[in-house]
Order: C-alpha cells, then structure tokens, then sequence
DNA sequence: TGTACATCAGTGAACGCGCGTTCACTGATGTAC
DNA sequence: TGTACATCAGTGAACGCGCGTTCACTGATGTAC
C-alpha cells in the first residue's frame, strides 16, 4: 500500500479485491435479483477464480453479511438525508417515506439485509447503539416531538411501532394489489403518505 | 373414488398423494425451515419417488402455490376466530394479535406465503374478493368501527395501513433485540399489543 | 359375471446443472540484510 | 542498491452434493361389452 505511481493507486494483485467482491454482488443483486447471488457468480462477476474469495471471507455467509451490512449504512445515509431535509413536524412521515423508498429502490440488497437478520434471529447489534444509525433517528424524533426520554420502555416502543409500519409497508408497496390506490391518490409517495397518516406515526402512549 | 370398503375411504393406488404432499412439504417446513423445502425431499418424506409429484403438479412452484394457499386458509380461520371473540370495540386488535400469532406459530409457512407473493409480485388475488378472507375481515371491522363504507379508497387505505402494521410486526417480533422489551411489558402478547396501541389502528382519516 | 382393453398414478434410472468448498500450486509483492 | 527469502493473494482443477426435470416403464384400477 506504499507507492501509488499511476493514477488509481492499486496496491499488488488484484487491488482492493474484497471490494470489488462486494460491488460484484450489489451488480448481481441488482441485475438478477437474490437467489442468483452465489459465491461461484460474485467470482466471476468480479473476474476471478471461484476460490479468490476465499483469502477475504470465511464463506458464502460472510461475504453476505458484508453486503447486507453496506445495506444498512446505505439506509442510514438516506435517513439521515432525510431528516435533514423536513420540516419538524414532519420528520417521521419523511424518515417512514425514506425508509420503504430505500427498500423499493433496492429490493434485492433488502432482502439480503433482513435475510441475514432472520438468520440470526436479530437486527444488526449496532442499530441501537450507533448513534447515526436509522434506528436511533427515528427514536430521536419520537423524542423532539414529544416523548418522554426517560420512559425508555415507551420511548422504544414507540420507535419499534414505526420500525414495524415502515418495514410491513416497505414490503407490501410492490404488490399490484395497490396499483390503484396509488393512482387514485396520486402516486407512490402520496400513497405511501396516506398509509402512514392512517398509521398515525407520532408518539404517543397506550393509554392516550 | 367409489368403493369405501375399509376403514379409510382409499382410493387406488397411493389415495390422495397430492393432499399427502402438501402434507409432507408442511411436515419439512416445520422441521427443517424453507430452505429444506426441494421437490425430491418432499416426495422422500411423502414416501414416492422423486417422479410422482409430476402427475400432481405441473413443477415445483405450483407445489408450492398449493402449500402457500393453504397457509393462507388457515390465516384466513385464525382471524375468524378471533373476530368471533373478540369484544367489538377491541376487534381491531384481536385480528392484528392473531395475525402474527400466525405468522409466530408458522414461520416457515408464512415466509412461503410472501416468497410467493413477491414472486407474482401480487397477494393472492382472492383476498380481496372472498368475503371470508383476512382482509375482508380487517375491512369490514374498519367498517363496523364507523369508517365510511362509501369511501372505499378511504377505506381500502385503512385496511392497508393495518396489514403492513401487522405484517412487519409478524417479521420483527422474534428478533432478539425486542426480548427485553417483552418482559417490561409482560410477555409476548402484551409487547403486541402494546406495539399495535402505538400504532393506532382504529380507522380515521388521513386529515384528523 | 368375465374378459379385453384403456387409463393413468406410480417407479427408478438418468440427464445436466451449479453450487460451496478444498487443495496443491504459482507468482507478484514486500522485507531483511 | 542488490539479492535471498518470506508472505500471501491469486489460480484452476477437483470433490461430493442435491437439485429440478425427463423418460420409458409397469402395474393397479376402472370401464365397455
């Protein structure tokens, strides 16, 4: 990693090959969805022989982790986009909105990241920890518009509420069952805003 | 399909091997998870050859839509059961906790619902036709808790904004992350329910 | 009722396929002296 | 600066596997006369 005399500075071999393994795979979850994402076609995606990949993932189940992982900062780049952009007041209806466009921009790295999740039976550890993460900013508007941050348990019950609509929402978008609600309100994104609307996604307690 | 000399009522050869395939695929399903679910374990596990599933359906996704159309009759009964006992002004919730108590008890089973309806990029176009549907169910209790049932945008936009509710709590609840959560608030049902109070279900239109 | 025939649900062997992973190797790069 | 050596990211062939599907077949059942 020492000299960079031309001007892509690549280091010997093949370069960053543990990148371009995971480019290959967004390219081939993108082109061809997920059940085509073997490690044998990310390989060759990627020009290489079918045992390259082995110098920089344990296995198959790494490399996926590794996608489903820049997923995730992918979603909490576009949250974050987000929320800078609204209005207060309608923070959460934008960061829902973000959410399921990110998930129907990019179906097939979705799967993957909530594939991933259900194999271990959680949600990425960090996602309540980092602070810039998807997670945390919805619960950070829960708070600015109102929740007590001290009642933890409410407090997080609330984020997951939203988690939960955005996600059932995100997955739901694509059926052609909807086709004509969203044309009868003018579109995906008002559709999507109605939905949250009957959603109401502010906080609130169990009890109000 | 005539003679009933035994017992059990056999037809010749097998009897019903297509009922005893679906049968089978549940059986691996429940075992072994939607992974295991081949063709040929099927038919391993009904005790035919790998051939004989061919004179039953035409290949392995019509199989499959056969298992994915019974998972959702059995949907279809557990939210009927519920409305039958639920009191009315708590009905919106009752169907919402059956349907991921569904979704909880037959993980499996639901995932090869969804994978089939991505697949077609459709629900089952049934649902929204068959009175004794879930979503007919959701829908009419909408109806019953005084949304308008002339505003039929309106109201098919409530009925969605629940389903997603419900079907991204179905794919979050068993996530790890959410167990400290179920024991502050008492266990499985009541974290549910809670959740669904955040949410709000009960009908109301996007402007109050 | 008995027989000849048609039907069709099964069998079991075979096909071609792509997969994940391992292995001994090779050859470019980095490093010590 | 030059040389000997260590490192390690690649190669390419091979492994065993289970898959979906096809095929010619066989044998039990149903049906016509």
């Amino acid at each position: 990693m020492r000299e960079s005399q031309t001007a892509e500075a690549r280091p010997y071999h093949h370069g960053d090959l543990r990148r371009a393994l995971v480019d290959a795979a967004r390219r081939i979850l993108e082109a061809e969805g997920p059940t085509a994402l073997s490690l044998r076609a990310v390989a060759r995606e990627a020009g290489v022989s079918p045992a390259a990949p082995y110098h920089h993932f344990k296995d198959k189940a790494e490399l996926l982790d590794a996608v489903a992982d820049e997923g995730w900062q992918m979603l909490d780049a576009g949250m974050a986009k987000a929320k800078a952009a609204a209005p207060p007041r309608e923070t959460l209806t934008a960061l829902g909105i973000a959410y399921v466009c990110f998930a129907r921009e990019n179906p097939a790295l979705y799967r993957v990241m909530y594939d991933a999740a259900r194999d271990r039976e959680a949600l990425p550890e960090q996602m309540q920890k980092d602070e810039d993460s998807a997670y945390c900013k919805v619960r950070d508007t829960m708070v600015e518009l109102g929740a007590d941050p001290n009642n933890t348990i409410d407090l997080e019950l609330a984020t997951t509420a939203a988690w939960c609509a955005a996600h059932g929402l995100a997955e739901m978008a694509g059926f052609t069952q909807f086709e004509h609600l969203k044309q009868a309100v003018g579109g995906e994104i008002p559709f999507l805003r109605a939905v949250f609307a009957h959603l109401g996604l502010s906080p609130r307690g169990p009890e109000d």
